[in-house]
RNA sequence: CGCGGGAUAGAGCAGUCCGGUAGCUCGUCGGGCUCAUAACCCGGAGGUCGGGGGUUCAAAUCCCUCUCCCGCAACCA
């Protein structure tokens, strides 16, 4: 009976098509599922998307679409680039697939019966100006913590998780559990920042939008995304809180759910917890992977850094793409993709270090032996050295894939096809072909190389599965299992080969850019032909009061990295305080005296700590650099129209 | 003093837990080879392991301290 193994990435919101970044999280993922199968697990793999709240609504608005319309759009290019990443996912569940809604509302149903969800009111010292709810424990003196200023009692119905019930259980879990949340770092940041603080019970329904699942005994309210969301984990297995099936026996727990670090904290903390509640096991290991960068920034469409997956693989080919996703990531910290390293990489691990060996190799086999695979029966002690290589390759990487070095793992892989280069150069096949009394020696280095190879193709396939297939024909061989690795010389001889094609041409690099240059373009184009612009009225401007305004002071706030604190006179006889988020691109003394143009009419707004009654113009030059707008020869108090 | 991570050759990283010759890939320079995709193989140059202090026979590694980067939290009215 095979090992059941249960993997999952973290569903994909459906708010916009996913970047590069997020479809890494699949590859990588489909990389280790394919893996496992390979070690002889029963593996069942679990993606899909996250379709409810109020963001979507949003989204869909924006785009003058009812969200079931925008969400099957998105769902459905979310899908195919999963497809066309090649990965091997065995159920793509939606949060809006009815089994889904149901099982969530059973779930939300039971735990409050039971008492673990309860219903109260969200009992708000609501603060108008810094537009929070505090509980009466955090407000100073009656009043609000932040601003000081009046709060007001405000009550909203809502339904509330107990979270604080299960602190002390999930911190020991955690504790005892040293693997659970993976790698050790984020663990330290969950248990540090929010766990051993506290934790306050979690408010699981919104009444201020419809868009997600209701709940069923009082359907004015909705069930909180999160809760919705996480829930995939067990729903997609058939669990419903009522009759679970056969799946949800099978592979509950999961052995491991890989999500980005950024929601490391929804996972480590709500979702054990409502498995708690609901006296289900939890995951064995939550694996939070790092991020890729795009020159060294996170990608986002405001900078226009981003790339997606399916232009990459129109660039390079899917699996010139898997290989770079997987093998530039380091384990823990972020990596950084650009197109340069994507060439350089391609260049030389794919063309010229595995392409070239496979194609040099099978050209010998065609031309000494007519693409027939000779026979082994000349080995020298040169050749140990190439076999043992080989057989202790998979072990290595075994091991480096328990622990999710994956760029490691896939770096051992290129190891092998570099020793079988330099095998080549040791035992020199072209000198011996020259000779005939050598021919049967000849055979044997053939024959090694092409096992090597073979070897290499193997280990290749979780990570490269269509380059692994073409290499397999190439040598004409289909004996492709973990299993067949174990000792060398599995590969029967008299094998015909297949035509030696180069299986990655190399790139010229400038001609390359170029064209990636130009093919960019050409979509950016596009892009801000359809955005268009929306239009106002001169009614709509006339709303905003503008005045020039004197800096007459000016500071750093201690709690803020970007904010300063200015100190105006706006020709009234009250200076007025404005927050302005500047601090990286001016120093506060030499903003004093400067005169800027002030909105007057802003509502006020609490950052940090400090109120902050208006706001100064200033342009956004590029996402880095920020310059406000300074004005001379105009009296303080000018109104400007 | 909010929490955490990091600084190692021109670039990207490993090594740090458990002290003992500083390693890998790319680039660069020189050589070799001609089966192969201007590829492949060998060799060289290039590092006071961020700074300072301490422990030790011995420190990239352990301890203290400083500087700078990056996440999370806060937050760009």
């Amino acid at each position: 009976m095979k090992k059941p193994y249960y993997i999952t990435t973290a569903i994909a919101y459906t708010s916009k098509k996913p970047h590069i970044g997020n479809s890494y999280e699949i590859v990588l993922t489909d990389a280790i599922a394919r893996f496992k199968r390979m070690q002889g697990f029963d593996v069942f793999f679990l993606t899909g998307t996250d379709e409810h709240g109020q963001k979507i609504e949003e989204c869909a608005n924006d785009s003058n679409c009812s969200p079931d319309v925008y969400v099957d759009r998105i769902a459905n290019e979310i899908k195919e680039i999963c497809d066309l990443l090649n990965t091997t996912y065995d159920k793509f569940i939606r949060t809006t697939d009815d089994y889904h809604i149901k099982a969530v509302q059973n779930i939300f149903k039971r735990l409050y019966e039971q008492g673990d969800i309860y219903k109260s009111e969200y009992e708000g010292m609501y603060c108008v100006p810094c537009e929070g709810f505090y509980t009466s424990s955090q407000l100073i003196d009656g009043k609000c913590p932040e601003c000081k200023s009046e709060v007001r009692p405000t009550k909203e119905e809502a339904y509330f998780l107990k979270l604080s019930k299960y602190q002390k259980r999930l911190e020991k879990h955690i504790e005892d559990n040293p693997d659970f949340i993976y790698p050790e770092s984020r663990k330290k940041e969950m248990l540090n920042n929010f766990i051993k603080p506290g934790l306050l019970d979690l408010c699981v329904s919104r009444t201020s939008f419809k868009w997600g699942v209701p709940v069923t005994f009082d359907d004015k309210h909705i069930i909180y995304v999160w809760v919705d969301a996480l829930s995939n984990y067990i729903t997609a297995l058939g669990f419903d809180a009522k009759e679970n099936s056969e799946l949800y026996y099978k592979y509950w727990p999961a052995d491991v759910h890989v999500i980005g670090k950024d929601i490391l904290r929804f996972h480590t903390i709500y979702w054990p917890i409502i498995l708690m509640a609901l006296g289900e096991p939890l995951p064995k290991q939550i694996f939070g992977h790092p991020w890729l960068l795009m020159d060294n920034d996170k990608m986002s469409k405001s900078k226009g850094n981003v790339i997606y997956a399916d232009d990459l693989v129109n660039l390079f080919g899917v699996d010139a793409v898997r290989h770079y996703l997987l093998s530039e990531m380091p384990y823990a910290n972020d990596g950084s993709l650009s197109y340069s390293s994507i060439i350089e990489r391609y260049n030389s691990e794919l063309a010229n270090t595995l392409g070239n060996l496979v194609n040099r190799c099978v050209a010998m086999v065609v031309k000494y032996f007519d693409g027939v695979l000779p026979s082994s029966t000349k080995p020298e002690p040169i050749d140990d050295e190439l076999k043992n290589f080989a057989v202790s390759a998979l072990p290595k990487i075994e091991k480096l894939m328990d622990a999710y070095h994956i760029s490691d793992a896939i770096n051992e892989v290129f190891s092998l096809a570099r020793r079988s280069n330099k095998y080549i150069d040791e035992t020199t096949p072209w000198i011996l072909a020259k000779d005939e009394d050598k021919k049967d020696r000849l055979a044997t280095v053939l024959y090694n190389l092409i096992e090597s190879i073979r070897f290499i193709a193997v280990l290749l396939s979780p990570f490269m599965p269509d380059t692994s297939e073409k290499v397999l024909s190439q040598i004409g061989c289909n004996i492709n299992s973990f299993d067949s690795l174990n000792k060398f010389g599995k590969i029967p001889e008299g094998q015909k080969m297949g035509e030696p094609v180069p299986l990655f041409s190399r790139l010229d690099e400038k001609e390359k850019l170029a064209e990636i240059e130009s093919s960019l373009s050409e979509k950016k184009e596009d892009e801000t032909a359809t955005e268009g612009i929306t239009m106002i009225g001169i009614e709509d401007f006339a709303k905003v009061d503008l005045r020039i305004a004197e800096i007459i002071d000016c500071k750093p706030i201690k709690r803020a990295k970007k904010l300063l604190e200015l100190t105006l006179n706006d020709g009234t006889a009250v200076p007025r305080t404005v927050v302005s988020g500047i601090a990286n691109w001016y120093k506060p003394e030499s903003l004093i005296g400067k005169k800027i143009i002030l909105v007057y009419n802003l509502s006020p707004a609490t950052l940090c700590g400090v109120v902050s009654s208006g706001m100064i113009l200033a342009a956004s030059c590029s996402e880095d650099e920020v310059k406000v707008i300074f004005v001379d020869d105009i009296p303080a108090g000018t109104k400007i129209s």
